[in-house]
RNA sequence: GCCGCUGUGGCGGAAUUGGCAGACGCGCUGGACUCAAAAUCCAGUGGUGGUAACACCGUGUGGGUUCGACUCCCACCGGCGGCACCA
């Protein structure tokens, strides 16, 4: 007879609950894990069955380090606010804060289905007050140390997002679209909070060689960051004595190459050194310019253009005038928003040269620049004192011959910008700042934090989408008057979702704690985090985010740790069965709970940590889930008879049959799980349970083993099994792990190889202490081994004891 | 274009430091049980040839290093992900 699982599920979840077995105590001789998975938005949609991937692996490894007698803190909670919410709410006139618990419910009840061990006294929700209100204290923190900042900069705002437009991150600018929903993104300028990222941009850059995370997403941080090394260099403008040109260049060996500069269209040097006759061509251009979204800016037009100023630089190290162009492959962003154009060796530049017909000086020994620029290395010629030397010494030379000459210096550029940090809806934490009537600006005093949302009505909510945010139709809460009358008005911009999800594993270590984010003490004793499990979508949203903001209040004292995260992993996707992606318009998508109420908890456990490596994506299987099933009632008929007794070959006495296959089987599980390979592991068990069936009795200590392994996998089942087991009135989870003999791995004799040319032509059992030349000995007198050598030349033998003979014949 | 990952049976995937390729599971085939079916248990299952022993071929493609290569090196092809005028 198969198990119940329903029954058995349902009755281990509830002594769960009612023991507390899993809570994580606040002081322990024991030693720590923190093991976290990357709380989920409570989405509408329910659990999907990914979320399950990455959440039975930190389960998994959970149980197990409690059964290595590890205190283990494993939290779970919700990153609340977000727009999904909002949009709802102004579609249907509900409540987001109520939608958003509705939905958290639902979450709730799927995820403690699936049995996983959290503790759920330290559930936190992004959207609680007594959540926010510390959101918005290191928000306080960041504004006081001078690093959130407001101004008015060029943000990229997306009009057409759902509800009204939007300014978002850069980081959430996928190919010019928006990240969520792919609505086109314009550069425009607008006054908005932003947080000064770019301060640790070394810090964030040098730290990452350290930590233990996917090549893949570290490689990704670095690109973002994308710090390049090398010179500002000023021009003085011919004509404009009081007017310079500042430009960066990573190359500032070839100035004596630069043939023109060119402006980011929107500098603020253009208005002043436009010449009359130039003036309509370039407001004509920069008009052009400003239609275009950032999609147009770059994949759909390749091609160069821009426009003459009319003014002339000078270039400091030769005199020679060069011409000022603005064109739009120059960002006003990035470095100080000019180059110099040194077409020979830039193929940006060269195209630009090549289609206005400037000229091309090469300064470079190599290549053919009347084809294409060359950027490889080579001697210097056409430049004077750098004549000669090859990239780097020229590079250091020039450097300090612009140094001496105050005309340039060394200078770091970096690809990453500042964090805009504001938006303009309704579902987020407020910013905590009062803008007065003086003109000055205020932050909500420490003691009246949390400052909460206004409750707002449906149609209040919608954004004006002008970029104001609905907040201002909030009159009550808006308006705010000092003790000495002057009026303020509220911030009415919101925190993006990234804000509260930057800090929350910080949070779960004392997430009742009034008094601060979190108690010094429970910080130290819990940090650092040893395993994180999450999707590799968030490689520079979230994770860039939690790391800044970690360092910033590693900074404040307020954190032990540089780092957050030292151990980082990324789970694979589930696709369908199609092998895509899951979705609702190709009909692959599982749901969980089917699987959950068919099969139960435990075998869809199994069966996302069977289907293949962690981190890899795999394809979902409907017939696997079968065999996950069949092999977990495999497991139990082997101990249970069909009246629900332990069977009778479930004995004391240990005949000796399954010593190897057992100790073994502990070995390679506990290796595997160590190392997270779970597909692995449940492999092991899988052969341990077929060689059980194979022999006549079931040692008791073999079976009390078996089950253990198995509980971090199939925990219901292994908890029933180990009840009926006789041990009444006692939780699996924290039963000592199974140890194993070594001695009972090594056999009397061991089966060699013996090839011929490298080709396997026999084998033999032999004692396994046989030495060289009795293996020797024994592969020649192997028969199929003398159809290969009968007759030839003996080259060479190569023999490794215990293992193999090799016989080079010709 | 640049960077990272990846390529193994019909399918998902195994394979310490280079040393028996295909563990385990799915699927399929056969057998046992059954009046029969399902379920279960047992066995087989990379391809070709052979009754068999065994032989030859085989880890994306082509080369190389080595007694020996899925594993190391070079070149190329396909798939996935990221970045993409960042000077």
């Amino acid at each position: 007879m198969d198990f119940n699982h329903q029954q058995i599920e349902k009755k281990w979840q509830e002594y769960w609950d009612q023991h507390k077995t899993f809570q994580a105590q606040d002081k322990s001789d024991k030693p720590k894990y923190y093991a976290l998975d990357m709380f989920p938005y409570p989405s509408g949609q329910g659990l999907h069955v990914g979320h399950p991937e990455g959440y039975t692996a930190t389960d998994i490894v959970s149980r197990y380090k409690r059964a290595q007698g590890f205190n283990v803190l494993h939290p779970m909670g919700w990153d609340a606010f977000g727009l999904p919410a909002e949009q709802y709410a102004i579609k249907t006139g509900n409540n987001p804060a109520t939608f958003t618990n509705e939905n958290i419910q639902v979450f709730k009840k799927q995820i403690k289905s699936l049995g996983f061990s959290y503790d759920w006294s330290r559930e936190i929700n992004t959207t609680d007050s007594n959540y926010y209100k510390w959101t918005q204290w290191i928000f306080e923190k960041l504004y006081e140390k001078g690093l959130a900042y407001e101004d008015e900069i060029m943000v990229n705002w997306a009009p057409d997002f759902p509800g009204g437009g939007i300014v978002v991150a850069n980081e959430e600018v996928i190919d010019g679209k928006t990240e969520r929903g792919g609505y086109p993104v314009y550069r425009v300028p607008m006054r908005q909070w932003v947080l000064k990222i770019t301060a640790y941009a070394d810090r964030l850059l040098d730290d990452l060689d350290d930590l233990d995370w996917p090549d893949a997403i570290k490689e990704q941080q670095r690109n973002w960051i994308g710090r390049s090394i090398g010179a500002a260099v000023v021009f003085d403008v011919q004509d404009h004595a009081n007017q310079t040109v500042e430009v960066f260049s990573t190359r500032p060996d070839t100035l004596f190459g630069a043939s023109y500069l060119v402006l980011a269209p929107e500098h603020e040097l253009v208005d002043h050194i436009v010449t009359a006759d130039q003036k309509a061509v370039v407001e004509a251009y920069r008009e052009k310019i400003a239609a275009k979204s950032d999609l147009e800016r770059t994949d759909l037009n390749k091609e160069k253009s821009g426009a003459f100023t009319g003014a002339y630089a000078i270039n400091p190290v030769n005199g020679d005038k060069l011409p000022i162009w603005i064109a739009d492959y120059v960002l006003a962003s990035y470095g100080t928003g000019a180059v110099m154009g040194v077409p020979a060796h830039d193929q940006r530049d060269w195209d630009f040269a090549t289609k206005f017909d400037l000229p091309i000086v090469p300064v470079i020994e190599g290549g053919d620049v009347t084809q294409e620029a060359y950027t490889g290395d080579g001697l210097h010629i056409n430049s004077d004192f750098l004549n000669g030397q090859e990239k780097q010494a020229a590079i250091d030379t020039i450097i300090d011959w612009l140094t001496e000459h105050k005309a340039g210096t060394k200078r770091v550029n970096y690809r990453l910008r500042d964090w805009i940090f504001s938006r303009q809806r309704y579902w987020g934490e407020p910013i905590p700042v009062i803008h007065w009537e003086d003109g000055t600006q205020s932050l909500v005093p420490e003691d009246e934090l949390p400052l909460r949302l206004p409750e707002m009505k449906q149609e209040q909510m919608k954004p004006s989408g002008t970029g104001e945010s609905p907040l201002a139709n909030a009159t009550d809460w808006l308006n705010v008057t000092r003790a000495d009358g002057v009026k303020g008005r509220r911030e009415t911009n919101t925190m993006p979702q990234w804000a509260g999800s930057s800090w929350y594993y910080l949070r779960y270590i004392d997430p009742k704690n009034r008094q601060m984010l979190a108690d010094p003490e429970k910080l130290a004793y819990w940090s650092n985090i040893d395993l994180y499990v999450g999707g590799a979508e968030h490689a520079v949203l979230h994770l860039l985010y939690a790391r800044f903001w970690n360092k910033f209040l590693y900074d404040l004292g307020v954190v032990p740790d540089k780092e957050p995260f030292h151990k980082l992993v990324n789970q694979g996707m589930i696709l369908g069965e199609n092998h895509e992606k899951m979705s609702k318009s190709k009909g692959n998508v599982v749901n969980p709970d089917e699987i959950v109420a068919e099969y139960g908890a435990d075998t869809l456990r199994i069966y996302e940590m069977f289907m293949g490596p962690l981190t890899q994506s795999k394809p979902w299987s409907d017939e696997g889930v079968t065999g996950s099933r069949r092999w977990l009632d495999r497991v139990w008929r082997l101990l249970i008879d069909d009246e629900g007794r332990v069977r009778d070959h479930v004995t004391t006495y240990n005949d000796g049959k399954l010593d190897k296959i057992y100790n073994m089987t502990v070995k390679k599980v506990t290796e595997d799980l160590e190392n997270l390979r779970f597909n692995t592991a449940i492999s092991q068990l899988m052969v341990f349970i077929n060689e059980a069936y194979k022999v006549d009795g079931l040692p008791i200590q073999y079976m009390n083993g078996f089950v253990q392994m198995l509980a971090p996998f199939a925990p219901h089942l292994a908890e029933e099994l180990w009840q009926r087991l006789g041990h009444e009135n006692q939780s699996i989870s924290y039963v000592d792990w199974p140890q194993y003999n070594p001695e009972a791995l090594v056999d009397d004799t061991i089966e060699i190889i013996f090839q011929v040319n490298g080709k396997v032509r026999g084998k033999a059992s032999m004692d396994r202490n046989a030495d060289r030349d009795a293996m020797i000995a024994a592969a020649q007198a192997d028969d199929n081994v003398q159809n290969f050598i009968a007759g030839k030349e003996m080259v060479k033998v190569i023999a490794v004891p215990g293992r193999f003979v090799n016989m080079v014949v010709k």
